[in-house]
DNA sequence: CCTCATTCCTGCGGGC
DNA sequence: TGCCCGCAGGAATGAG
């Protein structure tokens, strides 16, 4: 599932094999893709065409390219996306949807996605922020990401701490499993009232979203392939790092107590329940 | 504006 | 053996 780390290897990815290329041409495999695009397919296609990839940039989980045209291509990668950089004689897999090739014959951009979850649009005029993004926080590596005045407006919510972090107009980039990877080293319950936190426990947690976060960068991401080495998606950080996601009945790392698995708006929470103790009042 | 439920999609694995 | 169903989840959307 790619979230903030994820993505932000992706970007690296792009800034290496496709800043300062120009596009030559645009292959739609499956509409779905391209849903976002309002003005259709051969609209994509067209906005594409000749143009040139001025750089590579990212906010949360967005990931934007920025145009000669002064447009730009917009990209997510939803739950299953992948972007990757393959010669022209690779064949194409089963979830291939987009194709984008260019005019130095180098290895093609592939967006690739088997849940199409994901999509790519060209926003008219979008290079500096794309429009579909400006609804979208900053993500807490951005330089502007002010820790006191999200502080201020986590407490102003009235609802619980994991909904607050998953709402990507407030603080952008975390997912479902870095969320609870985040409140277990912070040692906060998921359901904890937003209203009820203290300023040291919003310091805890912003701690463990980007202590959690550059580890796993550090561990070198997981979806991007392409120039780079064959990169297995479920690999390395997910294996071996991961304190609280996917381990239900697992010890605690710190107690030893079963982590838990709940219900939790349509996926799963996972956390200790002696670390992160359930909050007294119902919200 | 704020909060929250719903919806989109496909491969996998458990249960019977 | 094969089928059904639940599960995985980011974000747009609309209701209240």
């Amino acid at each position: 599932m790619p979230e903030l780390p994820e993505v932000e290897t992706v970007r690296r990815g792009l800034e290496h094999t496709v800043v300062g290329r120009t596009v030559a041409r645009v292959e739609v495999r499956h509409d779905r893709a391209v849903r976002r695009h309002v003005p259709g397919v051969g609209d994509f296609e067209a906005a594409l065409r000749g143009r040139t990839i001025l750089a590579a940039r990212r906010r949360g989980k967005f990931l934007w390219l920025p145009l000669d045209s002064g447009d730009a291509l917009v990209a997510h990668l939803g739950m299953s996306g992948q972007l990757v950089a393959l010669a022209a004689d690779v064949p194409d897999g089963p979830h291939l949807r987009v194709r984008i090739s260019f005019t130095d014959g180098g290895p093609e951009l592939r967006f690739v996605d088997q849940r199409t979850f994901g999509g790519m649009q060209v926003d008219p005029g979008g290079a500096e922020l794309p429009h579909p993004l400006r609804h979208i926080g900053l993500d807490p590596f951005d330089p502007r990401f002010d820790d006191k005045v999200f502080t201020q407006a986590l407490r102003a919510r009235r609802t619980g701490l994991k909904r607050a972090m998953l709402d990507q107009g407030l603080v952008s980039g975390i997912g479902n499993m870095y969320a609870d990877e985040a409140l277990w080293r912070a040692k906060l319950h998921y359901d904890r009232p937003t209203a009820s936190l203290t300023t040291g426990q919003v310091k805890a947690l912003l701690a463990g979203v980007r202590g959690v976060m550059t580890e796993a960068l550090a561990a070198g991401g997981t979806t991007f392939d392409g120039l780079y080495v064959n990169v297995n998606g479920q690999s390395g950080y997910f294996e071996v790092s991961l304190d609280a996601y996917g381990r239900e009945g697992e010890p605690c790392r710190r107690c030893g107590t079963a982590i838990v698995r709940e219900p939790f708006m349509n996926r799963s929470s996972f956390f200790c329940p002696y670390c992160q103790k359930r909050p007294r009042q119902a919200r």
